[in-house]
DNA sequence: GTCTATAAAAGGATAGAC
DNA sequence: GTCTATCCTTTTATAGAC
């Protein structure tokens, strides 16, 4: 392998949100300073499209390449490789799942409530991005060894962990729930069922000659999974 | 990435099983009648690892050649192209599960222990075989087209669906069971934790620093599953 | 049926100019 | 920072002898 440890990488952050960027732009006729941010991100977007579509392996550099506004070239000089590429989509997809569960916020609620928002979020964002969800499946295809090397995701606070000990807290606190689950066991359980659904559709959908995003459907299980978890940690 | 690592890893396996199968081969030149299945079946286990360890295109023929008793030829003339094997392989996987389910007799059972020792098997299942969750993953990948190609998988009848309608249908009758869930809807619930558990233990196990793999966990795991959709068919 | 050698193509990566 | 042209390795697939 190339290896080649980490090229240029440098991550230009927002700092240069100088006023003046936008007119520079505009003044520019074609590449120039600033566009760099751009061209970056138009990379991921597509890359993000083309590694959850057919796999790390299965992707194709150029045809990422072609669908860019920018050049094959440029992928190689921005993220190195095709494997810093994959790394890079793979930060930002957990970067976004990780907002939405910073924002949560479930303390004013009683605890059988927040835990049905809380699942119906998980199962709306799985529903909503599965690309996020087939980016997982595909790293763990390839034994999530590029996660664990990835410094960004391996640090990654889980939120909701903290939003479900509250929650469990409160609830054995006032007798709703009895169950003995930890917060961790609870959360696999509710991501297992949200993403099993998006998952594993096709071949569900193929056996069982059943389309699990038509909307009764996935409304149904919406409802399922809320009460099968609540039941459990009223009687489990 | 660079796998390949692996040197000659002096293939040629114990698979000398068979009493005579050593002493007619020895007597033999060449090739021959009759080995033909061996040689089918001893290609498709291999390749059932390769596949299962790398995906579809992260595959690679001459690997599965190389750890074969037969050559990349014979592959090719067998099963046609690289898709071909991978099609064969799939189907394989697929019969040996639906083996398993068929040999499933609960009907002597009371509801409640009918459900419990079915999700048993599917959660001691998939645990005993993630090669099966990982090829079943794959095809994810690739929305299920071979499998929707295969005139053998095409045509499964889940015969899991059967001894679940069936035991709710019993539970209900006696009143044990309330949650009005179907049976595919309660086999997917199942299915959902036992093979999430198998498909994400990296990416899980990452994240959240932990061996799901281990027995203790496991153990529990399994309990956890049992009890969850009990206490949903009873207080849903 | 099986092997060795090789063709043919794909795809990842880079050179070098501007 | 960006582009075009191109190298070169990897990999699928086949020829042809035995």
């Amino acid at each position: 392998m190339r290896r080649r440890e980490e090229p240029a990488m440098a991550r230009r952050n927002e700092a240069a949100g100088a006023p003046e960027a936008g007119k520079a732009a505009a003044e520019r006729p074609a590449s120039r300073r600033g566009d760099a941010d751009l061209s970056r991100s138009d990379i991921l977007d597509v890359a993000t499209q083309e590694f959850a579509a057919h796999g790390l392996s299965g992707a194709r550099v150029d045809a990422i390449a072609e669908r860019t506004r920018t050049s094959k070239r440029m992928i190689y000089y921005h993220f190195g490789s095709k494997e810093g590429l994959y790394l890079a989509v793979l930060e930002k997809a957990y970067q976004a799942i990780r907002d939405v569960e910073d924002a949560l916020n479930l303390a004013n609620l009683d605890p059988e409530t927040a835990i049905r928002v809380l699942i119906g979020s998980t199962f709306d964002y799985d529903e909503a991005h599965p690309e996020f969800v087939r980016l997982v499946a595909i790293e763990n295809i390839h034994r999530a060894e590029h996660m664990a090397r990835s410094e960004t995701i391996a640090r990654l606070n889980v939120s909701v962990i903290d939003a479900l000990t509250a929650i469990l807290e409160r609830g054995r606190k006032e007798g709703t729930f009895r169950a003995a689950i930890s917060a961790v066991d609870l959360h696999m359980m509710i991501s297992a069922f949200c993403f099993f659904r998006v998952s594993n559709r096709h071949t569900f959908g193929t056996i069982f000659a059943r389309d699990l995003s038509e909307h009764g459907t996935r409304a149904r299980h919406r409802q399922m999974i809320q009460d099968a978890v609540v039941a459990y940690l009223k009687h489990g």
